[in-house]
DNA sequence: ACTCACGGGACAGCCCGTTCTT
DNA sequence: AAGAACGGGCTGTCCCGTGAGT
């Protein structure tokens, strides 16, 4: 997912040093479309919206990608790394399962989405979901790999004997997983973070609950 | 809102009322649109589709509904009403606030949708969010009343002694929504029955730790 | 042209006395459907507008005309009767062919049309000039019939001696109606009555310098 | 407006300095819409009629105009442009006042419109009365720039002891202007051009009585 | 690398007219 | 006599995509 089309020169460290033009003008159309394609959907962007936010004519555009759908895809790829790039943060050093599963909760409900219109993979899941089938299974796989990711770090908590043995590390990222999407929707629609809040807090009880009891 | 389909019972006498061609019609039309709607979007359905669901022309359907945005806020309060009658059940009858609860865990998670597309609540919320107002503040209400029901069943446990007093009401109805929508949404990607079943475990045990402990 | 169905009983002096309940209906909708023809033409009146108009239902409407296009030619007649009517007033009292042409364009300026929308024979042509042969022939066979009108009263100040031998009787007709409805046009765009007055008193003028110079 | 078709002198710098391919298509497409919104009015004339009268489809008649309306307004300055160059002629270079109007009622009188279908102020006007109020404003601005040159002609004559002083110059333009426009209408529709000349000879003969009489 | 120019098709909405029903 | 119900067609607008030109 991170890095899409490579081709930089080896001492470039970060991402977009020393890009040739067109490139530069393609993660520039990208950008753009991003939070558009995130906030309006698939079909409810349209190509002069692109056309408008990049300053680019259409066949500028269709200079870079095929179509609308290839260029919706990498839009929906660029917005998914951003959020998890945000929301990930320093998880990887963090210790204890529960830990870093409070961790996850925690950057999901207090840092808000980089990209206008909120998480993109619930909104192209959705958006999709009775339409266009591309983009509907890059969304099914980001899912899952979220969900892969989070039943890891369960299992990994069980398995150090940090967490109860008896819940499914699968169920534990279901729950963390939809508590935390439903709630944000909830939080959209009603337009207030209580929702959120409430997830947060209802969520680290219950992780607190699947401690495994100190035996002696 | 009224009575649709079946005859029903002898006794009604305003439900059925023996309904004249055109309002046959009328409601043939929302049962139709309804499940398309609910699938497609807003934006995502056109007069076409209608068209060819219903197998009456445009000059048709536009006796019977001014515009388009009329026959779809009429479909989405025939899916909800729908979802609500199925669902809801014999739920006044039900003593004891948890286990009202439970029985709307219950129902929500063993009963599909009678709509072909899912949660029409939760579909048109996210659908028409950045875009038709109408509809978004429609389904804005309508989750807005399913809260407060929910949330009115939990203030009577807790004035009850039912459910323990350090919980908020409005905290209950967060969690039991949001983690339901968001497990449906995960059903639905992932095309398994999963998550709901494990949202429906794991918000029973939840609300059995809400039980007030019984004092001496 | 006044009276179209006749079947009225002898006794009934005025035209609309006594009708029966379906040419009542009839008359009420041609008088209504006069001044929006008049104001809004041809192609940009409809159905629509008509049943707002007359309160009927289209049914209704079609069951005494066959067509939109022969209720306009109705509403036309009815709206040219009107005028001709209010406008005329007792001309043939009037000694002198003069007299009675000026007669003419005081009236015209004056009186402001009894049907909404201006000059009915004018409208008509206009609107219909490259559209609705069938109403394009009424308007052309009305103003040809005002024409001959007013050329007959000149023809007859001629032949009296009141008029000068040295114009003719069409110029003359073809001078007053042409002036009048340019500056009724005007008066339109303008909306100010200063054409039709500068009309009236050039108009009168001319007819002045018309006169035979009384003999020796 | 600028300068349409024909390639001209050398010497214009500005005028037609090579359109580029957009905009000679541009002007072909007004050129071609000027005349089927003369004859048939705003509302009559379709996008059809225009696909087919330039031999384009929608899309690339609506990458030059971003509405009929718009094209409708162009269509009409092009269509006044045409009759006004075409009828002013070399009215400039002519001396004396009355001179100037003989020659104004001359020109419309002897020379066609150029665009099919009559005067476009005219027509534009009356279609446009009830209906479209950018294009009703846009005839009415030209018709009040007409009134006025002529208005301004009358009075230099006035100023130049060449034209009585008992006669407003406002009163010699609207005599002027409706007597020809009420002429060409009954000519079009009677289909002769007998009233266009009468027009032109009582005019001319009353623009002699205007004469300021010789002094002593 | 990008703009300009254009095609062809879909969209919601409105039109006029007919038939069925009361 | 009139309303209710419906058909089929057309309108202006917007859409995505392609190819010529620079």
């Amino acid at each position: 997912m991170a890095a899409k089309y490579p081709a930089r020169n080896l001492e470039s460290t970060r991402a977009n040093a020393r890009l040739r033009k067109g490139e530069q003008t393609r993660e520039r159309i990208i950008a753009a479309a991003a939070p558009i394609f995130n906030q309006h959907g698939y079909e409810g962007t349209s190509m002069q919206d692109l056309m408008a936010a990049t300053g680019l004519e259409k066949g500028g555009l269709y200079r870079h990608f095929s179509s609308k759908e290839e260029l919706a895809a990498e839009a929906f790829h660029f917005a998914l790394d951003q959020a998890v790039k945000l929301r990930t943060g320093n998880l990887n050093e963090i210790p204890g399962a529960l830990a870093r599963l409070r961790h996850i909760i925690e950057r999901f409900v207090e840092i808000p989405s980089p990209v206008a219109g909120g998480c993109p993979l619930m909104n192209t899941a959705i958006d999709t979901d009775d339409g266009n089938p591309v983009l509907r299974d890059l969304a099914a796989q980001a899912l899952r790999r979220w969900l892969n990711s989070v039943a890891k770090i369960a299992a990994e908590g069980i398995a150090s004997g940090e967490i109860r043995t008896d819940v499914e590390p699968r169920r534990i990222a279901n729950i963390i997983i939809s508590t935390l999407e439903g709630a944000l929707m909830l939080s959209r629609i009603e337009r207030t973070r209580a929702p959120l809040q409430d997830a947060r807090i209802t969520l680290e009880d219950w992780l607190n609950s699947l401690r495994a009891t100190a035996r002696r």
